[in-house]
DNA sequence: GCAAGGTC
């Protein structure tokens, strides 16, 4: 019998090949892609006679994409991706190996799934399957499971095979058919919508800028938003503590308030003046401890990541880019793996003495090995085990290679410095800590000394502070050396790092050990986000301004949250808990009402635009500096004139020329056919000067009692006028979907028809609700700053009548 | 020209 084996990459085939032949008889040769090479040789499984054929692919063998007519960004209205067809296919780098794929599949009879034993592998599995089974219909599908690619697992999953799970598979493709409708349809419509309306000057040739919306890169750069808003919404505060020192013949000793802090300087003062009265300190406790400090769990992607960047200030990017030419030279074991604990079959002491020889750590790994000297000890279970890969450790000893950069010693340092500090003995510390009472009042220090540094010799990076305190006894009574009262403020937290953004990513369930790292860089290529030369992280004006945008629709399509659902529906999809289509349609549902909510409050990325960006004359964008005849001063900015216009649909306003940022606006009745601002003057409103407006009515559109020629004001006297508006309602596009449009969710404000004047200006078009002079509620710490107005969405729907599509 | 996920 002929088995075709195939794993998901070219040094699994290699791997499972070498293990099941035992490298007897074991023949290699070329496939059809240079990397996809296919092994042969002859075994039995479960006493069956069979010829091995093993190969690989590389990672996906096909794509998701819309059907051609829907690929170009003109061809469709970006809320139609959200139903689209979409079909899988192989793209052309891959042809070559789904050829080869074909051609062994023909003459075999069985199909072996060697692929990664998560998700992802399942679904490619499912696409190996495809392509073999439509050249060969007659081929038996089965699944090897493996947890690690050592001799027993490799041997008990080929004895042990089952069959390909298709709900794991399923959830995959429903991820990915997701993640292609949100992220084309988000990203076509605010790259249109406001790359050309506005001079983003941040990308060099901003015609071909795209703004980007995926479902893991909005929440990463929503981290580094949320966290440079908080810097900005900081107020420092003053505290007040007490410190007190003590010189002896051994040294000084520093003791802390034991209160900590006060913010109130009168309670602090007080206190203290107390102290310094009867300055006396007798000691209370002196307390002994033992304390150890453990060595890090097992080494995977996400704390490699971490502490390169930590360590070496390497971004995450740039070490995956590193651990990978060291795993693809054999040095390491795979860069992308979940795994922190060992499986029990792994040879630790191998791994140890293969480094015996290292001038650097050489000396260490041999006392590792020699049981007098205690220092082993088996690695912590980190709780995390993709079932794939082990933790990251060396596979091959180095001292350097020539070709390595600075940057591949350090992290095969780190690597193989980590793998021995996991099987050392914690460090042993012992940590007195003294407490004295002043007056009532008890402050305490504490020291350490290290007893035995165990794996913090090998593990040079971490360092485990602590000072010798001198010798104090219970009783004992001495006047402080100091007692001041000093104050201090409260502190912004720093701007997140490298570390921190990963760590946030890891905790939220944003993108896999594989691909955080290029959430990272593409916020950096996007123009959303910058890292200093500390490797913080701050949003720039575009990623800052897209955040606040969605923000202010009150969607938090920039959170974690949206992503978190997903996942959980994958996982019940993963389970048969649901299937493919049930969360698809609901998913996607959910979202396009997400997204054509988005648009329709569309103005809000456009007043976020705004704050930050000059507006661009390039067509698609500005058409609002036209001016009206004037009415009014702005009674709201009180910068710019109010002036009386007709949209393109020919309703009537009065909108301030102070737009964007300024958004007051006065609708008209949808009744009003012709208006013109005469030379009089309303006695009654203020500030003045108001000029009246002549109206003509549409005659069929009000009641008959009505006149169809009015001579009104806008300023909130006119009677006559909020009458017919409350009856006709307003030109605004806005107000007109209201009547009978799709349900919109509630935290969408929706405009009255029917509406009285404004109880907080007093005019009429628009409810008191959305009063461009009132603030909008709540929400998040983002800073009031700059010209960020308060809710107006009618308001601002004057500049903004074009939509990018009418559906 | 869009996503995120594999991997070379």
């Amino acid at each position: 019998m002929r088995v075709l084996n195939v794993a998901e990459k070219p040094s699994v085939a290699k791997s499972v090949a070498s293990i099941l032949s035992g490298n007897q008889n074991l023949r290699m040769r070329e496939g059809r892609s240079r990397y996809n090479k296919i092994y042969e040789f002859n075994y039995s499984i479960n006493g069956l006679p069979c010829h091995m054929l093993v190969t690989s692919v590389t990672g996906h063998l096909m794509e998701l994409e819309f059907e051609d007519r829907f690929r170009k960004w003109h061809a469709c209205d970006p809320a139609v991706l959200f139903t689209a067809p979409v079909r899988k296919f192989v793209p052309q780098d891959k042809l070559d190996i789904k050829r080869t794929l074909e051609e062994v599949a023909r003459g075999c009879q069985w199909l072996v799934l060697w692929l990664d034993c998560d998700r992802e592998g399942e679904n490619i599995a499912f696409e190996v399957i495809e392509v073999c089974s439509a050249v060969n219909r007659q081929l038996t599908l089965r699944r090897a499971r493996f947890s690690a690619l050592i001799e027993r697992d490799i041997h008990d999953a080929v004895q042990n095979l089952v069959n390909p799970n298709k709900c794991f598979a399923d959830a995959v493709d429903a991820r990915q058919e997701i993640d292609l409708r949100i992220g084309a349809s988000f990203t076509r419509f605010q790259t249109m919508l406001l790359r050309d309306a506005f001079v983003i000057e941040s990308a060099t040739n901003d015609r071909n800028l795209v703004l980007s919306y995926g479902p893991c890169q909005f929440p990463t750069l929503g981290f580094v938003v949320e966290r440079y808003w908080e810097i900005q919404s900081h107020e420092p505060e003053e505290f007040w503590t007490i410190n007190c020192s003590h010189r002896s013949d051994e040294g000084v000793a520093t003791f802390n308030w034991m209160r900590g802090h006060f913010f109130d300087y009168t309670c602090a003062v007080i206190i203290y003046e107390m102290c310094v009265e009867e300055p006396t300190a007798t000691v209370t406790t002196v307390r002994q401890q033992e304390k150890l400090k453990y060595a890090p769990a097992p080494l995977n992607t996400i704390q490699l990541e971490k502490r390169a960047s930590i360590y070496f200030r390497m971004s995450s990017e740039h070490t995956m880019k590193v651990a990978e030419e060291l795993y693809q030279a054999g040095f390491i074991s795979y860069p992308r793996t979940e795994t922190d604990s060992f499986s029990e079959r792994t040879n630790l002491h191998a791994i140890v003495q293969e480094q015996q020889g290292h001038p650097g750590w050489g000396s260490y790994a041999q006392r590792l090995l020699d049981p007098a000297s205690g220092l082993w000890r088996n690695p912590r279970n980190g709780g995390h085990d993709d079932k794939a890969h082990p933790p990251i450790h060396p596979t091959k000893f180095s001292s350097g290679e020539s070709g390595w950069s600075q940057d591949h010693h350090r992290l095969y340092e780190l690597v193989v410095r980590h793998f021995l500090a996991c099987v050392s003995q914690p460090a042993v510390g012992a940590e007195t800590t003294v407490e004295i009472d002043i007056a009532g009042e008890l402050f305490f220090a504490s020291g350490r000394v290290i007893v035995a540094k165990n794996y913090l010799d090998v593990y040079r990076f971490e360092s485990w502070g602590g000072s010798l305190l001198p010798t104090y006894e219970v009783g004992q009574q001495f006047v402080p050396t100091t007692l001041t009262l000093d104050s201090g403020v409260t502190r912004p937290p720093p701007l997140l790092s490298e570390a921190d953004l990963l760590s946030c990513m890891d905790k939220e369930g944003i993108g896999t050990d594989a691909t955080m790292h290029d959430h990272i860089k593409k916020l950096l290529d996007r123009f959303y986000a910058t890292k200093d030369s500390s490797m913080r992280f701050s949003p720039t004006n575009l990623g800052e301004a897209l955040v606040m945008g969605y923000d202010d629709m009150g969607y938090k399509l920039w959170k974690p949250y949206l992503r978190a659902v997903m996942e959980r529906d994958m996982k019940a999809v993963s389970e048969g808990a649901k299937s493919k289509a049930e969360v698809l349609e609901t998913c996607l549902q959910q979202m396009k009402a997400c997204f054509l909510d988005a648009r329709l409050n569309k103005v809000k990325l456009f007043e976020a635009m705004a704050v930050f960006f000059e507006r661009s004359n390039r067509s698609g964008g500005d058409e609002q500096h036209a001016s009206g005849e004037f009415v009014r001063r702005c009674g709201l900015c009180q910068e710019a004139d109010m002036v009386l216009r007709q949209n393109r649909d020919g309703n009537f306003m009065v909108g301030c020329l102070g737009f964007p940022q300024c958004r007051n606006v006065v609708w008209l009745p949808g009744s009003v056919s012709e208006a013109a601002v005469t030379t009089n003057v309303c006695n009654s409103c203020t500030p003045g000067p108001v000029y009246l407006i002549q109206f003509t009515f549409r005659r069929l559109e009000i009641p008959p009692d009505y006149s169809a020629n009015h001579l009104g004001c806008i300023g909130g006297c006119d009677e006559t006028l909020r009458q017919l508006t409350e009856i006709c309602g307003t030109g605004s596009r806005l107000s007109a979907r209201g009547r009978g449009g799709p349900a919109m969710p509630n935290n969408v404000q929706r405009s009255n028809t029917r509406q009285g004047a404004c109880i907080y200006c007093h005019q009429t078009g628009h409810s008191s609700g959305n009063c461009p002079s009132q603030s909008s509620g709540p929400r998040s710490s983002r800073p009031q700053s700059m010209n960020v107005q308060s809710d107006g969405r009618i308001a601002s729907t004057m500049e903004i009548e074009e939509e990018v599509f009418s559906v």
